[in-house]
DNA sequence: GTGAAAGCGCTAACAC
DNA sequence: GTGTTAGCGCTTTCAC
């Protein structure tokens, strides 16, 4: 930097003004830096950058590792909003964040992280957040569903959203229809009951607890949950999975054990993930604007960062995806 | 750090040496600094580590964005590796690596990055190596095809690998076989061919220019290039895909089409992606071990950043892994 | 074994 | 509009 000055004849705050768009420079000033950074193939250092500034312009994102497909669209939404600007995306995949909480905060804050973005379940870890906060580590939240006060986040309505994809399976006919839910420490597993049970009820339909399993939010999961439900005699003629890797599980078991989808079994996913899309036949599911949500939370987040007025809360919606894998139930 | 060295009653470079295991010095001084860093709940700072240091402790990882199977299992292997480690991993997803090519040299130099890794398409380009070359920018090749000279790196042999399961379907009594090549940018994809045209010729099977289709690595170009091959009267009885989510999009027209995947149609991808087991039938491909490949490559990048003595190459093995989507052709 | 001094490359604060 | 000075928080160098 003083080889640049030296050569544009100028004091080094010059050239830091000029480099980093600050206003009072004469044109013919600024030409002159401009010129001498290209000839002389300067790139300023972003660690000493940081060091006065006090910041390190990394943004850190923490997610469980669900499914690919999930993971790649968090990652796209952060960087849409990333591209171009001088922040740059670190990946912290946690096996488990409900088993890691303690320790994400000292990891988080060994990476010297500016802020963080928190997709479920991070998001929903009141611990999480209150040690962000104790660090004073800024965050925003993608889909949290509960504390509604901390952060600025982005929400879908996950109870409207599984309720909306029940209503559909039990306007096709369906009383017999079993559930398989997502990692209990998730909190959306929990709203997306909500909202089954809700159109259950309003349809008069009982839950049967023996056609209510647990899942990972894993396709290994959602195989062996609807093994243990189809594998019988008195089966559910439709399967409500609480994503859709779960769902294409259970339509590969059901495909082994020479049950038609959707002709005599009607299965349903959550999230309108690439699988939803590449498998036969083709998932009806709700869609969970994952990429848009993180690409606003990101952007809260940079405004937060800047010192900007942010929204404290943006809302997006889902949509229901009516595909080929729900038919009426046999017989009707 | 200065509060730290007075409250342990030393200077700041005994602090320094204590965070930094570095040797000689007493033990009853060690813990009497780690105390007062635990008490003080002192937290070194990066910038300023790495700005003295002259290193940032990041390192990026570039590829393409084709599939997300692909792209996490990349992340995973560097993971892997770099956890429990100072450094920390950024992602570069590029749009188009043979279009950017040029951009990209001041992009990662911008992001100050110690280190790259270079899956492909990227490590195949010279441009690329030889602009990190230029501006002391390390990298570590994962499965590179050309410029065997350059940089440390992880091999698989794609030829081998893409003849073997050509053989495979021939050895099924095909002799009607269409090919998927996958993005032409993608020195794999010639690779591949190449293997390919081995077996093909080997066997005395003429390769049909018609039955070649070109894709690029993704679902829908899959679909794509599927349906030029299949929506006429005089179709292959089998078609190797270059890639597992060619492959599945190949088996999606098939079935739009009626056509029995494999009673009517045998279908074989490449990579062993999450997509291959996920699909029905599950897939015949060959694995490619891209964790292990990244792994090491990370592994030997490291090595190569701490000055130690590093390995040029290391070599990973494919895997024929035949499943339900090959069959003999109809009529055999 | 330990400490003092210098300085990494940049920007904030203020002077002019 | 532009320059001067100081200092961000750490490690390197070298003295003891």
């Amino acid at each position: 930097m003083i080889d640049v000055a030296k050569a544009a004849g100028v004091s080094q705050k010059t050239v830091s003004r000029v480099l980093n768009d600050e206003p009072h420079v004469k044109p013919a000033v600024r030409d002159r830096v401009m010129h001498a950074v290209k000839s002389l193939n300067y790139h300023p250092n972003v660690n000493a950058q940081g060091l006065v500034q006090r910041r390190s312009y990394l943004i850190g994102l923490v997610y469980e590792n669900p499914s690919p497909s999930y993971v790649v669209e968090l990652q796209q939404g952060a960087l849409e909003r990333l591209a171009g600007e001088r922040y740059r995306l670190i990946v912290l995949p946690v096996s488990s964040v409900s088993q890691n909480a303690e320790k994400l905060i000292p990891l988080l804050r060994s990476t010297a992280l500016d802020a963080v973005i928190l997709p479920p379940p991070a998001c929903d870890h009141k611990d999480i957040l209150d040690g962000l906060d104790a660090i004073g580590m800024r965050y925003a939240r993608v889909a949290p569903t509960r504390y509604e006060d901390l952060g600025p986040r982005t929400l879908m309505d996950d109870v409207a959203a599984a309720q909306e994809i029940a209503e559909h399976v039990i306007a096709l006919g369906h009383r017999d229809i079993a559930i398989i839910k997502g990692d209990p420490t998730h909190m959306s597993s929990i709203a997306r009951m909500q909202g089954y049970s809700r159109a259950l009820s309003a349809a008069d339909i009982r839950i049967r607890l023996d056609w209510i399993e647990e899942g990972r939010f894993t396709f290994e999961s959602g195989m062996a949950a609807a093994k243990r439900l189809l594998d019988r005699k008195d089966r559910p003629t439709a399967i409500l999975a609480q994503n859709d890797d779960m769902a294409v599980g259970a339509i590969m078991v059901a495909r082994d054990l020479g049950i038609d989808v959707p002709g005599q079994l009607s299965v349903v996913g959550f999230d309108d993930s690439e699988v939803s899309r590449i498998t036969w036949p083709r998932l009806t599911t709700v869609r969970q604007p994952v990429f848009e949500m993180t690409r606003d939370a990101t952007d809260m987040l940079l405004a937060k960062l800047e010192g900007k007025e942010c929204d404290a809360v943006r809302v997006h919606h889902h949509e229901l995806l009516i595909r080929q894998s729900t038919a009426p139930p046999p017989g009707r």
